[in-house]
DNA sequence: TATTGTTATACTCTATAACTATA
DNA sequence: TATAGTTATAGAGTATAACAATA
């Protein structure tokens, strides 16, 4: 049975030339966006998880553990992470009002600076590759994109 | 002057919903193969970075030199991934007739085996997400990412 | 002299397990 | 007793600097 269902596996993708290309093509784009993410994020001097937590708390405030749930790591690690954003400025730990146990974590206004400026270099990641698709072009990209992303 | 500047890049992004949008998509795409790949690799108790040098060296085994290039690392990095592999039997390390300095990385049979089945595991990420488009759809994104990355 | 690979070192991220303070 | 956050620990990836062997 196992046997199966590799054989249907293999079928699927091995023999499907444009799915294969498709997918070599997105792995480029992947490593793309992740080397401008790690460029963007190093110009400040932050690690990638730095900046990626920096950003999330941007958009909003919320417990340890949540990062960790955005993060898709253990908890413990989130306190590392914190503590060095901490200990530049950039984020600072709040009492949660409704439970004493938690801790939210909020971005310094020098943080929030930060992470506008983050955002604005990933920009150059929307200039460079993507500036070379026309206004209808990715408007296409976009709907192809959302297709694969909303099941 | 840097103020210019700053303002021509707000200007390009941060007023264009459509191209924020894409880039937010990408973003998803992003981390949504990250995590495939991630989990191909540790289906077989390898680390993302170890998957990665088996795989290249599954292509063409090369120089230690070469792949750090390939992987944007210093050298010294990779001494310790492809030890690793080595004491796992997946690589090995042969000498350059040559140039006696180089050492050349190769998988070996089983890494090869490794290799091939990780790139299975990738196409879970083909069905999955990709799995949404009907094949002119694909030949739609297969052009658009094209352009993208042939600048 | 220059280059290849390695070692030594230090930092960060990661998971696991045990701990504390609250609930 | 369960949960939030932390600490301790160990392994892996990373950059830097210094080193041996070879070119």
């Amino acid at each position: 049975m196992g046997t199966l269902v590799h054989m249907a596996r293999s079928r699927t993708s091995c023999t499907d030339p444009l799915t294969l290309e498709v997918v070599e093509l997105i792995g480029s784009v992947v490593n793309r966006y992740h080397d401008e993410y790690e460029r963007a994020a190093s110009r400040h001097a932050l690690t990638g998880a730095q900046a990626r937590v920096l950003g999330l708390l941007s958009l909003e405030p919320m417990p340890m553990r949540r990062i960790a749930q955005k993060l898709k790591c253990e908890p413990s690690n989130v306190t590392g992470i914190v503590d060095r954003l901490e200990s530049r400025g950039l984020v600072e730990r709040r009492p949660d009002p409704a439970d004493r146990r938690v801790k939210l974590a909020a971005p310094t206004e020098e943080g929030a600076r930060t992470a506008r400026e983050l955002r604005d270099g990933l920009d150059d990641f929307a200039r460079e590759p993507l500036g070379a698709l026309s206004r209808d072009e990715r408007v296409s990209l976009r709907d192809l994109l959302r297709l694969m992303l909303e099941q």
